[in-house]
DNA sequence: TGTACATCAGTGAACGCGCGTTCACTGATGTAC
DNA sequence: TGTACATCAGTGAACGCGCGTTCACTGATGTAC
């Protein structure tokens, strides 16, 4: 009988309705817990329950469904950058912190998301959605220390340099701490925003 | 006749002399040729003119190899370092820019090993050889900034945050150039060295 | 309102791939007496 | 100086794995008349 209500439930879900935002959910979950490293196409179908030719007819291949996956990770990265700005205080200095940390946290949260956001033989670079997610976040950090009515130039513009500079150095650091590179005292999203992270920032002075 | 030859030369190199050098010689070509994703033992050991079993009897597998390789790769990050260091002048800021930009011309160079110091998963970090020569490329920049009889502290201590702070910029700047987030202007290592590096790292104010 | 038919969205078996590792083995080396 | 034998450093065939992709197919949907 478990098989009559199978082939019941089958036959109703032959087509599947919302396949292609099943799949992303799916492979959002795979990528949790297997990390970039072991993410698999026919994983997420079977989490999917569909056959492994499925995602064929909604993403071309694996880089297809991946890049879909990175544009939503710099979506919701620049989400984060966003409401911390907002629900920090007034200051410029506050403001910086707070999208510092929230930049760290989301590194640290969703680990496999953020490693894959970087992981650049597995993306279509050149794709319009992640194209325009990355620009999203990184625009929230630039428009604090720019200035919010700044033109739009160019990364290897001098006056880029305090932005790219910020950028870097929290990418750099919670990088390192992901990556082995910090020892094991500097390992936890709380550690890292509150041990070294404000005096390094202030260091910078692009704040002021 | 070939075949004569051929086994002639086999009988005389069943032992082979050195293999464990020649695995770690072919596991570096394997490496740059291939890119931390894709190396495989099999391949190294085929590049090697052996068995794939025969690895086995040097390391213990392929984390075995590969954190040797990654040891190897701090100890010529460190060398690059330390003889940048030495040939710039005597001023501060001129040592700080030429271990930033040899930190730079490493990881551009020699792009593959670069990744591999940092993929975790793939090593056994605390293999002592890893740990030494981590350790050598950190002081190289800390005897610059904290000085050279600054005490040796753990990472997380304030007084480390300009040594940090300085690494984590040149690193994620570098990372980021790398791995496709700062837009096709910025990614040769003159470009990154001589664009935006040079006041990045002013900002910082450790060179003073 | 009913019917024919093109198109779409799935199935599931199969293919070929390269991988790390295991296995029983064998040739060379070096040491003890 | 010669010999027996343990140990070491290789061989190469085989195993099992999971992968991405292809293939001929079929069930459901929607549109034209």
């Amino acid at each position: 009988m478990d098989q009559n209500f199978n082939s019941v439930k089958i036959k109703r879900d032959y087509h599947h309705g919302d396949l292609k935002q099943a799949l992303i959910d799916s492979a959002l979950a795979v990528l949790a817990d297997k990390g970039v490293e072991a993410f698999s196409l026919r994983e997420t179908a079977r989490r999917a329950g569909v056959s492994p030719a499925a995602p064929k007819h909604h993403f071309t291949d694996t880089k297809g469904l991946l890049t879909t996956l990175a544009a939503i990770a710099f979506a919701r990265l620049a989400d984060e950058l966003e409401s911390a700005d907002q629900a920090a205080g007034q200051g410029r200095r506050d403001r910086l912190m707070a999208q510092a940390a929230a930049y760290i946290d989301f590194a640290t949260a969703q680990r496999a998301l953020f490693d894959l956001m970087w992981r650049a033989p597995l993306l279509d670079l050149d794709d319009e959605g992640l194209l325009k997610e990355k620009a999203r976040a990184f625009d929230c950090p630039d428009r604090l220390i720019r200035g919010a009515d700044a033109p739009r130039i160019p990364h290897d513009d001098p006056a880029m340099a305090p932005t790219i500079a910020s950028w870097s150095l929290v990418h750099g650091y919670v990088r390192l701490s992901l990556d082995g590179g910090l020892g094991h005292h500097l390992n936890t999203p709380a550690t890292l925003s509150e041990t070294l992270l404000p005096s390094m920032l202030d260091m910078l002075g692009t704040a002021n």
